[in-house]
DNA sequence: CGTCATTTGTAACGAATTTCACAAACGACT
DNA sequence: AGTCGTTTGTGAAATTCGTTACAAATGACG
């Protein structure tokens, strides 16, 4: 197998995978049937090899799939790739921190596509405590070990202050949370069976920053195409409903964004 | 020296880069003045040798600045840090889409600490047209080419849905923008000098929701601790003041969050 | 002033990741 | 069936990134 020496999959490779999934699903809806790593490369920016190397990391688990001289099934593709990022079934989260970070996020349209159900929201204001959000009622966050034992979530949506951070995590742990997405810029401390993945906006910021002042400074170029650009392919652009919003109705799913 | 060969410097050297800036910001106020970098590595994750190494980067630039036996000092690294990603000086960023997500984003209090300031936001729903977003008019995207003649903006967050990604990102560079902090889900095609930078929060929870899978099959081991931790250091918990809520009004700069 | 414990800066190494390059597989077409 | 253009899957090379290891620098202390 061509996979790490270990069992495991690097984490650059998931977020391509990621990327594929996204892509496929468009893809699927615009009613391409076959597409070629070459395809994917143009309307992707990631390298045609890396893509079908991404693929063979999974064949000694599923099969090999592409066709040499045809391409890859788009419906199956895209089978297979959510089945390995295990959101071909449903994925329950929660939500903590009700803020406006908090809530637009679970707001995303997108969740839905891709699985995820958001089951619960927690926070520890009392204000909002016991007011809907999303459909949902805002609990104390001191309640979500009980919450929990029925809901049985096992990924958490961090959206609460650094300073809190870190006591939250450990709330979530204790309530069986074993993956979380962190909003916080602070280091959380969580047992090993626990996966943590951070999200930092002004840490982007940050770089794009860095980038400007060195684009400059005289003629010379600034940065490799790749760098800028790792997720996938624009489409047509339809100039019309221009901002990200939630749906509202449960039953919005029709307006195809996220 | 020791950056590459040639003159650029590694984006994740950069993101770390932010990470420290966050750390010594925080460090600085809770009064310690000198650290070493066993003691960042101890509350950011990061590997001390890593640190050294980051910052040895810009030594042929800024010269040397660690004292050996002794460490560095806080207030003078974070200037450094902050002059290397220029962010010593106000930034003008402007929002592209003023939904739930583009809202959320722009009120995140650390903007102002970290000298990002929103001077603009646009979209193109009439009924959003005109109205205030944390204190300023929202216009409408058409006008952004004529409005930033003015602000001369270079930052660009661009929250708007997959569909219109692409022709308003086209807009945004004909207006003057060079680096873009994209959240729609799409590849954009740009000119060479303009920056993207992408953000995919589904991305994030697909990665999630692989390691959940894994961490479930078998006793082994799934992760090696560093990959579990990006951010830094968390200090004292304070349980309390718990989502992450963007300052209302404009004097509220006190509670040190975010 | 010399010794000692500490910490920096960096060279050398090693690991991880990406890209290249090509044999083998496939379908179309004659 | 045989040839041709295309595309996959993958070993090997190349590149990027992170870690280890250690000489040199610093301050504290006798």
């Amino acid at each position: 197998m061509n996979s790490n020496s270990n069992g495991r999959v690097p984490v650059p490779t998931l977020e391509r995978l990621a990327t594929y999934l996204r892509f496929l699903i468009d893809l699927e809806q615009s009613g391409v049937d076959t597409i070629s790593s070459a395809e994917v490369e143009r309307q992707t920016g990631i390298n045609a090899a890396q893509f079908r190397k991404d693929l063979s990391v999974f064949y000694p688990y599923f099969g090999e799939f592409g066709k040499p001289g045809v391409g890859y099934n788009v419906s199956e593709l895209k089978r297979r790739i959510a089945r390995i990022l295990k959101i071909d079934t449903e994925q329950r989260i929660v939500l903590v921190g009700a803020g406006n970070l908090g809530s637009a996020l679970v707001g995303y349209p997108g969740l839905k596509e891709h699985h995820f159900t958001l089951v619960a929201v927690f926070d520890n204001n009392t204000a909002k405590i016991g007011q809907p959000l999303w459909g949902l009622t805002i609990h104390d966050v001191h309640r979500i070990t009980d919450i929990n034992l029925d809901l049985q979530a096992r990924i958490a949506i961090l959206a609460v202050p650094a300073t809190s951070a870190q006591h939250v995590a450990e709330l979530l742990v204790e309530a069986g949370i074993r993956a979380i997405l962190n909003f916080a810029p602070v280091l959380l401390r969580v047992p090993e069976h626990v996966f943590v993945r951070n999200v930092s906006f002004l840490q982007e910021l940050a770089v794009l920053s860095y980038h400007l002042s060195t684009a400059d400074e005289g003629e010379e170029d600034h940065l490799s195409p790749k760098e800028a650009q790792q997720t996938f392919g624009a489409k047509s652009p339809d100039p019309d409903a221009l901002e990200i919003e939630a749906a509202h109705s449960p039953t919005a799913r029709t307006r195809k964004q996220e």
